[in-house]
DNA sequence: GTCTATATAGAGATAGAC
DNA sequence: GTCTATCTCTATATAGAC
């Protein structure tokens, strides 16, 4: 299932790394990674990429097998920026609200970051060419967060800090109520933003508020 | 600023269609926008294009002046069926709670319907290389929607039906409460969805719950 | 493994007949 | 305007020297 993101299926040749210096590894992926997400897969030639990593066409190839492989690397490494970037994101021993503010903040912060709307972007516009690296990327990324965002939630609700029915739809509705307000803007790269600099934090006040008031254990209902 | 979409600057030709047969222009469009929905731009040519609609190359080239241009063309169009499938959500004699309930309907009706997903997918994707056509499309469609349900809101807030501090930001979290927990799943096409059938019904009541409970004018605070 | 130079295929766009 | 046949450029991928 994950097959096609296991590390060394991605990479050309016999035996492990049998002689490709690592450090061009890295710079064709970063050449990749940074290209992929700004212009698409289909916009960015593999001339483009050897070029930004400094090495010919010719290494590019030595280090991996084909464009398509490529892609599926660089996309196999956003998945461990995501498990690193958003995954300690709860604690359980803290006011519910200040618990809350910084997931949100974490979501603002990671989620909505230029990075990582590179990867959605070109994820979203390739996904019909493949579905299984898609699969895995759900898998390694967004599915595991939410998870652990549910689990947050039904921890509240033994300690009697919220109120939450169905843990899965909430950490849909958090992580959208922050998100949502700010994706298209940034996703779109619009030249008026729809929201200024400091409107950001009332974006995530407005979510924690929201949320609060939807799951609150004293909340009528 | 919205010239790039201005019908009349969209098709080829010194006249207003010198002899051109509308019905192949429709049948060019309909296919282009077919296929760059499904495939995105990059990876549909104008040969498919042509076969699918069942035309020869030249005779798209004589609609259309360039892929470019036929792209546009196909996003112009979208533009219109976002205002004729969204804009008569709101109505203001109604009890808001149901009210509510419709739009979000309609919300999840329009917004995550496989066409509406297919041309957000092509924009996001290909948004870099036509920023114009980005901001005319926002500018017809999602803004306007937005504003109106901004409307409908302070509508609400004066007739003492809510209470919404601020109707832009609760614009974005209706939306968003409601599309959000299904727009992973529906724009990557996953194979095993987060959501049945019957769950959908629990996504539209979440946020009609959670909105309401955020904005009734009863709401402590 | 890494480079320069090249093979080959496919796509956007056009020429010319009707 | 519409078709068939073609031009031309670019991109993926490879051959062969070091």
């Amino acid at each position: 299932m994950s097959s096609a993101l296991a590390p060394e299926a991605l990479t050309t040749g016999p035996g492990p790394s049998a002689g490709r210096r690592p450090e061009k590894t890295e710079a064709i992926l970063d050449a990749a990674g940074h290209l992929f997400r700004e212009h698409g897969y289909g916009a960015v030639s593999m001339d483009q990429i050897a070029r930004e990593a400094g090495v010919s066409k010719a290494t590019v190839y030595a280090h991996f097998e084909s464009k398509d492989r490529l892609f599926a690397a660089m996309i196999h490494g956003a998945c461990r920026a995501y498990a690193e970037g958003l995954m300690p994101a709860a604690t359980e021993m803290e006011d519910v609200r200040a618990a809350l503010t910084r997931i949100c903040r974490e979501i603002e912060r990671f989620l909505l970051a230029p990075k990582t709307l590179g990867i959605y972007r070109v994820i979203m516009a390739e996904g019909p060419r493949f579905p299984e690296l898609v699969q895995s990327f759900i898998e390694a990324g967004p599915l595991p967060f939410r998870k652990m965002l549910a689990e947050f939630f039904e921890a509240a609700n033994r300690r009697g800090a919220l109120k939450v029915p169905n843990p899965q739809l909430a950490a849909h509705q958090l992580v959208w109520l922050v998100r949502g307000p700010l994706y298209l803007e940034r996703m779109l790269n619009l030249k008026q933003p729809l929201w200024d600099e400091q409107s950001v934090d009332e974006v995530v006040a407005g979510a924690v508020d929201m949320f609060m008031k939807g799951y609150a254990p004293d909340a009528r209902d």
